[in-house]
DNA sequence: TCCCTAATAGACACCGGTGTCAAAAACAAG
DNA sequence: CTTGTTTTTGACACCGGTGTCTATTAGGGA
């Protein structure tokens, strides 16, 4: 056992022992926590010192009490993919890392009939400053009505929500999609199959509308037989490719709206002996760990989800946080998605027969 | 909008509000709120019955001013593996789900030298009735005794550790790492390669002392050459692999100490054109979705890291907690991993040549 | 030097609960 | 009907901070 700090037994000082010991009102002290300007140079110097000295750490149940306000942020979500949500809460935690705020972590039953009851009895508990509502809970009108009337903000992450009231922070997916998928009708793909997410994820009609920009810029249109809706897990990822692949006429890339449907294609596509990415280019998005752990490594769309984290992060409790350079606080933050190209795309083999 | 409730937009009722409804002193309603034996039947029911009407929720804020604790359970963490963290997280969240109790998650930067001092001001701040410790960081033995010393308790989430002080939660690894390969064994591999987590995890000495166990029952030895140490990530994977695979006397089956590794291992040998399973089986452990996502399936070890999860925070508040008939107290619990047999294994090829 | 104003500091109640200890009520026995 | 004992309840201080408002001090102009 190395260094043992002297108090680490002993009561923790309060308010009073510091206001006792710099000669202060505990008024004062409290003034130098909260960085009043009421209080002169001299007598801040000297009660910094002290609490300094003392190792004195402000009692935040006490604070919250007062205030009648927590320093804590609550994230709430239902998001199926646990790494959206890991990576989103570290982004979080990069953002308060130095902060007084804590995280609270809520995950949200959105089948429940109590869910909303739920919801507000957590809240109004913590009283968190602020809530961070992950998609696809961040779409849902009665959740934001009610932190609003219970008084407790929140920023919305999702993919594009101009016309909704309250801060919001997302991406611009539809752009980046339909770069990537430019990329495959410049390599020469015309019969390209989609793997779309579940019905009730904005995430997944931004990325279909993408596709869709990309092929109608390019005066294609997309044939219903090679649309199929997946759920955002494998198996829906294997059933849709087990349905394009065996198609009379298969297509020659298909794109699917998350990594995990990807693998799930090209799981498929090695089993049938089909050769990816000569006789089959694959594109997913997410850009998560399963995209460098699969083989051929996956090309796909890195969603900004941590940034977005301590970016929304800031944008919640921006009064509560060391101001960064590049986020102030306006209403609305759009986050830049970013095309990473792997090794499951190549032009179509028949293409040139080479 | 549909139920709205009607107090949702009023100010909260208090314990004064309960008390002069109820007509009674608030130290009564009090005792009610905390099921103490010292009040009659009578009051209790018409307190309560108050307590309902109004839809009173105590402030945990004074509560935690009062009791001098607060309602949270801590998670520490320095645990890479953003997929464990959360499952355990999940776990945690699920015994949680119906109490007072919230979560706080707090990653640990280990390399930091003011990692201790760090946990010391979370935890004098957030106060909570006790932290979780996820390893590697629960082998640390200044951090538990900071924790005793603060008066906060904990549990640590471990392979073994019958040794040391305090609550711990683990798995069987050795003996299911174990079981694992003397199957490889038994279908008549004789060099099979080791690839290693990194020192200073217990997991990682755990998994080899496993594997070795295997080899020993069956009179074999591990030669140095087929031993690589790796870090838990999947670069170090590929590396190993291409150390392994370019032995003149390449080994027939590969055993990585976590399943991103063994994905890099089975990167590498489909990149060499060495067939899966038939020239190379591959066993990962986690049974991560990597394990799923990756092709062929890989054959793994289930880690009950969402049971231990919940495991330990039973254990570690039980008495906040509604009892569960599986989990009383003890200091120590073992909770058991599985063999997942998926498609990464096979006979070796040179054996029956068939 | 004196007065007026602005800046600074402090007194005190309060946030919403719990602990302690004494008072009141209920019950049993004489 | 008393008295003694056990239950049940309440008064009041306290947990450790903050808000409000008043008192004090410092500075500037006449």
């Amino acid at each position: 056992m190395p260094q043992k700090t002297d108090r680490s037994s002993s009561k923790q000082p309060t308010i009073n022992d510091v206001a006792a010991l710099a000669g202060v009102s505990k008024k004062t002290v409290s003034r130098v926590i909260n960085n009043s300007a009421l209080i002169s140079d001299k007598t801040r110097k000297n009660v910094q010192e002290v609490i300094a000295s003392l190792g004195f750490v402000p009692n935040p149940q006490a604070r919250a009490l007062a205030f009648r306000r927590n320093f804590l942020i609550a994230l709430l979500h239902d998001n199926p993919n646990a790494q959206t949500v890991l990576n989103f809460q570290n982004g979080v935690l990069d953002a308060i890392k130095d902060s007084d705020l804590a995280l609270l972590v809520r995950p949200i039953d959105r089948g429940s009939p109590d869910m909303l009851e739920d919801v507000r009895i957590f809240l109004e508990k913590q009283r968190p400053i602020g809530a961070l509502l992950l998609p696809p809970i961040s779409e849902n009108d009665d959740l934001t009505a009610l932190c609003q009337s219970l008084g407790v903000r929140y920023v919305r992450i999702g993919s594009t929500a101009l016309d909704e009231p309250g801060k919001c922070v997302s991406s611009n997916d539809r752009e980046v999609v339909a770069e990537a998928c430019r990329k495959l009708i410049e390599m020469g793909h015309r019969r390209i199959g989609f793997v779309r997410g579940p019905e009730g994820f904005r995430s997944a009609r931004e990325r279909e509308l993408g596709f869709l920009d990309a092929l109608h810029s390019a005066d294609l249109t997309l044939a219903d037989e090679l649309c199929v809706k997946g759920n955002y897990r494998i198996d829906s990822g294997t059933e849709a490719a087990h349905k394009l692949l065996s198609l009379a006429n298969r297509p020659t890339a298909i794109f699917a709206s998350n990594d995990e449907m990807a693998a799930g294609v090209m799981q498929v596509a090695l089993g049938l002996g089909i050769k990816v990415p000569e006789q089959l280019s694959i594109i997913g998005f997410d850009d998560s760990p399963t995209a460098t752990h699969i083989w051929p490594r996956l090309t796909t769309v890195r969603w900004p989800i941590r940034e977005m984290g301590s970016h929304s992060a800031h944008m919640l409790v921006s009064d509560f946080l060391p101001p960064v350079e590049g986020i102030d606080e306006p209403e609305y933050a759009m986050l830049r998605s970013r095309f990473i190209e792997r090794q499951s795309v190549a032009p179509p083999e028949t293409d040139k027969g080479e």
